[in-house]
Order: structure tokens, then sequence, then C-alpha cells
DNA sequence: TCATATAGACAGACTTGTCTGTCCTAAAAT
DNA sequence: ATTTTAGGACAGACAAGTCTGTCTATATGA
């Protein structure tokens, strides 16, 4: 039941936070919309900063999560690595997309916020280094030095589609990555019959 | 000296809002820094919300002036259009870059504020626009269709480099952009003389 | 009975924006 | 040449509201 509450409260706090933000939200709203008092917030989280902290790591464990699941639904080779980038047409589409919320709360914060600036760079390492495993297990052909290339390309492609298609609210800039990294791909097998 | 006053003010905001956030600097922090009185700023500006959409203008301004003036500097053909990208090294080692001031203000202000959402996706369009006319002058030999194609790639590069070097703060995202950039321009001339 | 939930008052520090009244400078009118 | 007039900037108090985080006092459930 503690446990259950303290679910409740991230989950709340979670969909107000990336939906109005993290200085716009206030505490009296996140405990009046989870239907909890004040001071059970506080017993279970000591700051609004590290409510903070639970909200980002909430929400990356849970894409890490879906894309994982997305990109293995996938047939094996090149369909897997698209998939880290089309998974995010559906993403758009729900009307939960609201851009990334890392990149949202740094805007947020103050310069100097050590805690949550690493927080996210934890986890957007913990992302990079699953792009990275996909394109091991799906490009082995590659040299690792390739392959780190390939995963870093598709990770700036993955965070461009999701800041841009934010900003321009299209679906164009997904679109875009995706034909971006189709290219890639085709690239890398012309290079390989080319040898 | 109205005129004077007005864009010591925007000025001043802009260098705060940028650095430290649009909702935590404060009306009186930017008082304090312009030596001005509150009436003074109030005079010229009839909210906060107003001065925010003078700062967006001043920086888009400011970097459309210097980044055309960073390509025109380079020779004619690929070295401007990869310029667009390059132009971010200096800038992102100047100290002063902290991120796109679009994304960065969007994040912060309310869902429904059409006023400045508006102001930022207009301003993105006239990037856009350089960036179009950039490869028409550049690349005249290929189709609309794919000069077209071409300078929203030059875009979402563009701006993951903007978005990804500040979140990492490394210069990698930028490099790799860049790198990236290169290749599509190589494989546009592989195809041109494979036809 | 005892822990834990509740509602909500409260402190204290912020916020934006308004308003009053003073001062200075420069142009216009005498 | 001297006086008047007007515009802008000044300092700073103030209203009205926001925020986080603490605390008290009551209720509920094991």
């Amino acid at each position: 039941m503690k446990n259950d509450t303290r679910a409740l409260i991230i989950e709340t706090a979670s969909e107000l936070f990336y939906k109005n933000g993290y200085n716009l939200t206030g505490i009296n709203e996140i405990i009046a919309k989870a239907g909890i008092a004040k001071a059970t917030l506080y017993s279970h989280f000591k700051s609004k900063e590290e409510l903070c902290l639970a909200y980002l790591d909430a929400r990356d464990n849970d894409l890490l999560k879906n894309i994982k699941e997305h990109c293995q639904n996938k047939s094996k080779g090149d369909k897997q690595l698209i998939g880290v980038l089309d998974f995010l047409i559906p993403f758009f589409q729900s009307g939960a997309f609201n851009g990334c919320w890392c990149i949202r709360t740094v805007a947020e914060i103050p310069r100097d916020n050590k805690l949550i600036k690493k927080k996210i760079k934890s986890n957007k390492k913990l992302f990079m280094n699953f792009i990275e495993g996909l394109v091991r297990e799906n490009k082995n052909e590659l040299t690792k030095a390739k392959q780190s290339k390939l995963a870093k390309r598709i990770y700036i492609l993955y965070e461009s589609a999701v800041s841009e298609s934010h900003l321009q609210e299209d679906l164009w800039p997904i679109e875009e990555s995706i034909d971006l990294l189709k290219n890639l791909l085709k690239d890398l097998k012309q290079a390989k019959t080319a040898n």
C-alpha cells in the first residue's frame, strides 16, 4: 500500500510535469489530482526535486521498455534499427506526446542543478547503450568503430525527430529522420558489396 | 534615447532569459541588471510575455545574421551548406551557448500560449527558408523536390546538433551531424555521376 | 492502541504588474 | 535670453497572487 501510494504520486506527477511543465506544476495540483494529503507526498519525497528525479526515471524506464518491445516485434536486421525511430510515429499520434522530458526539464531548472542534470545524462547513456546493443545485434559484420558511429547517428536522429516533431507539431521530422536512416543503412550495404 | 533604453532592456532580458531560463528570471532581476526602473520597463513592454517575444526575435535575427555571414565566408558549393552546421562549433565553444532558445522557451510556457508558439514557428520557418535558399544556390542541379528534402535534412541535423551538444555538454553531436551531412552530400555526387 | 492517512492553516519567500511622486533634460514659447 | 511645458526615467511602495515546505489537529484502519 505504501508502494501503491508512492507509485500513484509518481504517476500523477509524471503526467502533470510532462504535460504542463515542471515549474508550472505545483505540489498542490499534484496532491489534488492524486487525492492525497500534502504530508503524505512529503513523507515519500523530501522535496519537489526528488519527485522530479523519480519522474525522469519513471519516464525513461517506461520508454526504454516500450521501445525495446517495439523493436523486438520487428524482424531482425535493418527493421529493428529503424524501429527506434518509427516507434515515435504512434507515440506522436497518441496525443500523449509532448517532446523530450529531459530537454524540457533541463530548460526549467537552474543552471547549477547538478543532481537533475546528472540523472538525465545517465539515463540518456542507458538509451545510448540500448541503441548500441541493437546495432551490435543487427550489424555484427561492422567493425566496432562503425557500429559506434551508426549508434550515435541513430541517437541524434532520434533526438531531432522527437524535438522537431514537437516544435513543428508535425510528423515530418520523424518521417525525414526515418528516411535519412534508411539511406544510411543502404549506404552501408553498398559499401559492403563494393568491398 | 528611447530606442537605446528599449534596446538595453531587450539585451539584458535576452542574456538572462537565455542563461537562466524565462520563468526563473524575474522582472526585478532584469531591471536591476539593466539599471532601470520598473515603470520604465513597463512603459516599453506591456508584459513579460511581450518582452519574451522581443527576446525571441532579437536572438533569431542575430543568429540568422551571423550564420549567413559565416556561410558567405565559405567557398561556394558544399562548404556553404556544411557552414550551417560548423557555425555551431565556435558558438558552442564560446561559453555563451545554452541550447535552442525556442525549444527551451516552449518548454517553459503554458501549453495554450499560442502567441509565443506562433512566433517561434514563424522564426523557425525563416530559418528554414534561409537553408532552402542556400541549397538552391549551391545545388541548383537538383530538382526542387530534392532541394527541399536536402534542406529539411540539414535543418533537422542542425537542430539535433544544437539540442544534443547542449544536453551532452559535448561537441560530439555537432561533429557527428557534420559528418553525416558530408556523407549525404557525397551520396548526391555519386548519384549524379552514376546517372 | 498505534501508525498513518487526512484537511488545511501557515510561514516566508517569491512573482508580475500598478501606481505615486520626484527629477532631469530638451524643446518650445514668450 | 528666459521661462514654460512635456516626456521619459527614476525609486520604491504596494496589491494580489503564486510557490514550497512545515505543522497541527482530526479521522481512519489494522
